[in-house]
Parts: structure tokens; sequence; C-alpha cells
DNA sequence: CTTAGTGCAAAACCTTTGCAACTCT
DNA sequence: AGAGTTGCAAAGGTTTTGCACTAAG
């Protein structure tokens, strides 16, 4: 069964409808590399290939794939929400990493948080779902560029 | 030298002044358990103490901290901008715990980032400046209640 | 048919900005 | 006087919402 079944079935369950919009809207998340969005530039890809949708549908769509755990909601750290495919349906867990330069995003796997989760069960007494680590500084080319100079 | 003679040096030395509101925010900031505030909810306990300022003078001055190093900006995934007392200045790093039910954020002190960051620069080649890494669950009160029902 | 989903435009919301008045040195 | 700072109101950008219409099941 591949993702777009499953997604319908689970919206049945729901009493939800599978629409052409949201199997846009799912499409362009699965296959554009696993990248993260914006809404806006979601908006931007989807228009380009059917045009029949609006922004608001797009927002609606993309906040209930993140119920649904579909998608994961994250922020680069300028109030602009950007959406990806949630790591946990498709691979491992991975965190940000975004150049104060020139404000690109890129990957980092790793599991090494799994410890540090168990200590703070303990420690805090906080049952922990989920987490979000980003880090920022400078990617390779920037850093380059500014020995450059 | 206390905390608000070494901020009119650091803003001396860049031509800039140490004007009431920017005091009156520094107080807050430091004083109220180096909590992490919206401008907001910044804005509504300043005017409590003095009434003499405007949100806009909010932004400003907190925007002002965070590059002077004296603030850190973050957000609970929520797009509101907070603000708290940098870590670097008063103690070591947290990270932040989000109740996904109730929404208080509690803090968690913890060095173990240190060995990731290496690892990072050198597989990714990446230079970390500062991180930011947030959990989310359920805190001891949340889950208990939960437990219950 | 029934009810969910959509597009549109307006509204809501947080944040930034232009500008004239003000203040500190 | 001169430069930084402020308050106000307006503008900016992202996200949400009300409503009439459309379409999926």
């Amino acid at each position: 069964m591949n993702f777009e079944e499953t997604l319908k079935t689970a919206l049945h369950e729901k009493g939800l409808r599978l629409t052409p919009q949201r199997q846009v809207v799912l499409e362009v998340m699965l296959n554009l590399g696993g990248q993260h969005y914006t809404a806006d530039q979601v908006y931007e890809i989807v228009k380009a290939k059917s045009d029949d949708i609006s922004l608001a549908t797009i927002y609606r769509t993309l906040e209930l794939f993140v119920e649904m755990n579909i998608l994961r909601k994250f922020d680069s750290g300028d109030g602009i929400g950007r959406y990806e495919i949630d790591p946990q349906n498709s691979e491992h867990y991975h965190h940000h990493l975004i150049c104060l330069q020139c404000g690109k995003i890129t990957e980092f796997k790793d599991d090494l948080l799994d410890d540090l989760e168990e200590v703070i069960a303990q420690k805090a007494g906080f049952r922990i779902a989920d987490h979000c680590l980003r880090f920022f500084g400078y990617c390779q080319e920037c850093d380059k560029n500014s020995k450059k100079m």
C-alpha cells in the first residue's frame, strides 16, 4: 500500500476526504526531496502544477497533515512556519543546520539525543514526545567567503 | 560592577544611551526569575511598573539586547518570539521542555551537546555559533492528570 | 443527499517602520 | 546643536476565519 492509499484510509477513519488539493500537497511534500517549505513556497509549487488551489487551503492542509503526523512543523527562528515530511515517517531523526549568513537549511542525521531524553524523563519527570534541535552557524561556503574578505 | 553599569558601558561604546525604558526592560528580564517572555508579556509587566513605554520600544529594546548578547530569542513553536536572559551571561546552557497540554515551559540544564557540535563541525563542515534544543511532551502534572482520567 | 472541503476576501495577529517630538550629552 | 530614542499610528507579512459555493462519498 503506497503513501496515498494509507492517507486515504487514515482520512476516512476520521470521516475526512481525500481531495485533489490534499493529494497534490502530499505529492509535493513527498517528492521534492524531503525538503522543508513555508506555506507560501508550497503554494507556489502547487499552483504551478495545478493552479486550482488557494493559500488558505494550503494552510489548512498542512496543519491537517501535521495533526496526522504526516508532516512536521518547525521554524528556523524567523517566525515563519516550515513544513517537512515527518522524519519518523521516513527515515531517522535529523536536526537542522541553519546558516546565519545565507539562510540555507541543511540537515544532519543523528540519534544521539535518545540518551539525553532518558535523563530528562528521569530527572525532570517530563514525558518526552518529540524534540527539535537546531544549530545556528555558518555553512562551509559562507565560512570560506568570509575568510577571503 | 553590576549588570546595569556593564550595560551602560557597553551601550556607550556603541554611541548608544541607557534610557529609563532600557533600564526597566533590563530590570524586568533580570529579576523575574530568568523566565522567558513574549514582547507583549514584557510590555504588560513594564507598563504596570512605569506606564511610560510603548510596545514598539519594547520590541526595539529586546532586539537591541539580543544583538548585544544580553538576551536570547527563541520560540516555543507557535511563531511568537520569546526572550530570556542569555544563558551564557548567567549560567549554563539550558534547553526547554514545553508541555503540549498546559503550555508550561521549564528548563533543563545540560552541556551534553558540546560533543555533538564537534561531530557536526567535522562531518558537515558547519561552523556552529549557537543552538536551540526544545523537547515537547508532558509535564509531571499533566501526565498525572491524564492517567487519572 | 449530506456534510466535508474550498476559494475568496476580510480579519486577526505579531512585528516593523516612518516621522515628528523629545532628551540626553 | 546634534545624535540617539521615543510614542503613535500606519504598514507589513504571515496565518486564520466567516461564508457561500462546490464536490466527495
